[in-house]
DNA sequence: GTAATCACG
DNA sequence: ACGTACGTGATTACT
């Protein structure tokens, strides 16, 4: 056994390398102790982020409790990788920090399932999100290990993570290359690896006291939990990607960049990207920006909605619009800028994340935002373009399946109605079924149903367009002279709106003002319906409308999918997107699925309904977006 | 690392 | 008393 002393806190700790068989017997014999007295940290090592390229490898498995700690090798294989499994199939409960990443490793590589493993996985990543949600450029914590590490047990503990870049590089390695070049026997990578799991032991038990200090609810902590397995299955099953289609679209994209930067280059813009020369080349032809239209160091913006204007066409549609003379640089800089990125972001991700099998696999990040909102990563499947089916016309529902996609029914306004108890409003929702067809056409919109509270029945379009605006903005805690600027309306009349939607919905100011009242006596946080702990910026106070409404939304959807989990819809499950979820489900039986999926998405809140209807395309999720397969 | 930009709900 | 637009991820240029 190679053992290297440590301390953290001031207390001497072990970490313990085996390096032969009796060191494997030693170490099952502590497991056995260790696990009888309560959950054991647990972490790995491997080659990298790439969990589904064939060349990943696993290389370490650590266990550990607050004194102890060993790094099994599982990288040499035999006895090493049999014990480490025989350990994780023990039935016995792990603590992990990050453990959906783990899971994922250890399902794929150590052959121990995610559904084995996670009921008996407490999550302390999880855990510190509850006590606060905000990442460091929020002024929080954040909450990777090593800043948790530091406020609860060691402000000197080591930067496990950033000190191993810096060895990297004395071996002639690098961040990429590092973790899978490091040779398995370096001293200060297996001491980091045991001190991970050290530090992961002592982190749960002190955010223990911190949630019951906090007095959070077991039941939110249990249900992240839930929430996080679903997730991580959802990564596991992954989207299959039309690779030939991909290839194709991507070599296009990679040229229409390059043939409209070189009419760029033609006006002298050797770079579409760097913001200077595009200022210095449109100003040389004599365009003029208006006072608004720069950024906040005070440069002249060069933005989309800018190009734009300078090269005649209209920003939502992207159409001619006969006003100016077009500017032809303006324009082949939207189009080179606009290939260029949907390639490196989009068509570039997919194909080289894609695994042997022809599945993307993103990481979902199940309580990222500080709303806990999801989030999701390599590739950012929440953020692909909708105006335009091309991109998500690469991903495919799986062979005999179409895709579906169920989405709430302006969900973020029916949380507001049901927390402020909105009067008019839950009205207007709870009968939204009882209107006339020829009131609502298309189905109840609360937008034109406020317009009418407002108007009569003579309210028009345009006053619909105002009163969505202004229902906006109260969800972003925003002001008029805000939506009017975003909507391009007039400030005035929006100003009208506003007093109009404050007289008919008067109980949203007043919640605003009593939840801010509330942060203010109680630390600038505001608890949630769900429990969940929502810090506030001091001078922010007003987006706690917005934090509550986006908050609560996303644990609606966090119980669709424990609804859809109990159904047994989680192998169909292929995304959450904030209001909508993404199916795979086979084209033969769209109908029971439509009505088992909408089953678990529809359902009451406070005496308002939340409802989601399921919508069917073709094979490509692009044919939600007009793509014809 | 920060700023600017652009993609989404 | 007044008024505040919310939350993300990824890429590229630049210091």
């Amino acid at each position: 056994m190679i053992t290297y002393p440590y301390a953290i806190a001031g207390e001497p700790v072990k970490v313990h390398i085996p390096q032969d068989h009796a060191d494997l017997v030693e170490f099952r014999n502590w497991f056995i102790d260790a696990s009888e007295r309560g959950p054991v940290a647990l972490d790995t090592e491997t080659t990298g982020l790439d969990i589904y390229a064939p060349s990943y490898r696993l290389r370490t498995v650590q266990f550990g409790d607050s004194r102890v700690a060993y790094v099994i090798h599982y990288e040499r294989g035999g006895h090493f990788a049999e014990t480490a499994r025989w350990a994780l199939r023990s039935g016995r409960k792990f603590q992990i920090h990050n453990a959906p990443f783990d899971w994922a490793v250890l399902d794929r590589h150590a052959a121990t399932s995610i559904e084995s493993l996670a009921p008996r996985t407490i999550d302390t990543r999880l855990k510190a999100g509850l006590v606060d949600p905000r990442q460091p450029q929020d002024g929080g914590r954040g909450t990777a290990l090593k800043p948790l590490a530091a406020h609860y047990i060691d402000a000197a503990a080591p930067d496990t993570q950033g000190d191993l870049t810096a060895v990297f590089r004395s071996l002639g390695l690098t961040k990429s290359t590092g973790w899978a070049g490091i040779p398995l026997d370096h001293p200060t990578y297996n001491l980091y690896a045991g001190l991970d799991v050290l530090l992961t032991s002592r982190l749960d038990v002190a955010l223990d006291r911190e949630l019951d200090a906090l007095s959070v609810r077991p039941r939110l902590i249990a249900y992240e939990h839930e929430i996080a397995r679903i997730c991580a299955v959802m990564q596991r099953t992954g989207m299959v990607l039309d690779v030939d289609y991909t290839q194709t679209l991507h070599d296009s994209l990679i040229a229409e960049a390059a043939e409209q930067e070189s009419a760029a280059a033609a006006y002298g813009v050797t770079n579409v990207n760097a913001p200077a020369q595009l200022r210095e080349a449109l100003t040389a032809m004599g365009e003029e920006w208006a006072a608004d239209e720069r950024t906040p160091s005070g440069m002249l913006k060069v933005d989309k909605a800018v190009l734009h204007r300078f090269a005649d066409l209209d920003f939502a549609s992207g159409t001619p619009l006969g006003t100016r003379v077009a500017n032809p640089l303006a324009a082949a800089i939207l189009r080179s800028k606009r290939a260029g990125k949907w390639a490196s972001a989009y068509t570039g991700t997919f194909l080289s994340s894609a695994s042997a099998e022809g599945r993307v696999h993103p990481f979902i990040n199940s309580m990222q935002a500080r709303t806990g909102r999801m989030s999701i990563t390599r590739p950012a499947l929440q953020t692909l373009p909708s105006g335009d089916s091309m991109i998500r016309r690469a991903l495919l529902a799986d062979e005999g399946h179409v895709i579906a996609s169920c989405d709430f029914s302006a969900v973020e306004m029916r949380v507001l109605a049901a927390l402020a108890d909105v009067k008019e409003m839950k009205r207007g929702f709870q009968h939204a079924d009882s209107y006339p067809k020829d009131e609502y056409p298309n189905g109840f919109d609360i937008h034109m149903f406020t317009a009418r509270l407002v108007k009569g029945a003579g309210a028009t379009k345009a006053d619909r367009k105002m009163f969505k605006g202004a229902g906006f903005g109260k969800v972003y805690g925003g002001g008029y002279r805000g939506v009017a600027r975003q909507t391009g309306a007039d400030p005035e009349d929006m100003r009208r709106t506003f007093a109009e939607y404050d007289r008919v919905f008067p109980e949203i100011k007043r919640m605003s003002n009593r939840w801010q009242r509330e942060a203010y006596e109680t630390g600038m946080v505001h608890v949630s319906l769900t429990g969940r702990r929502l810090p506030l910026d001091r001078d922010r106070a007003y987006a706690v409308v917005n934090y509550a409404c986006q908050s609560v939304a996303r644990d609606v959807l966090g119980q669709s999918l424990i609804n859809l989990d109990a159904a047994g819809l989680t192998p169909n499950l292929r995304l959450p997107i904030h209001d909508e979820g993404l199916f795979s489900v086979p084209k033969a039986e769209q109908r029971e699925y439509k009505v088992a999926i909408e089953e678990c998405m529809n359902f009451d809140l406070l005496g308002v309904p939340i409802t989601a209807e399921c919508e069917f395309g073709g094979r490509s999720w692009g044919s939600l977006y007009g793509a014809d397969y």
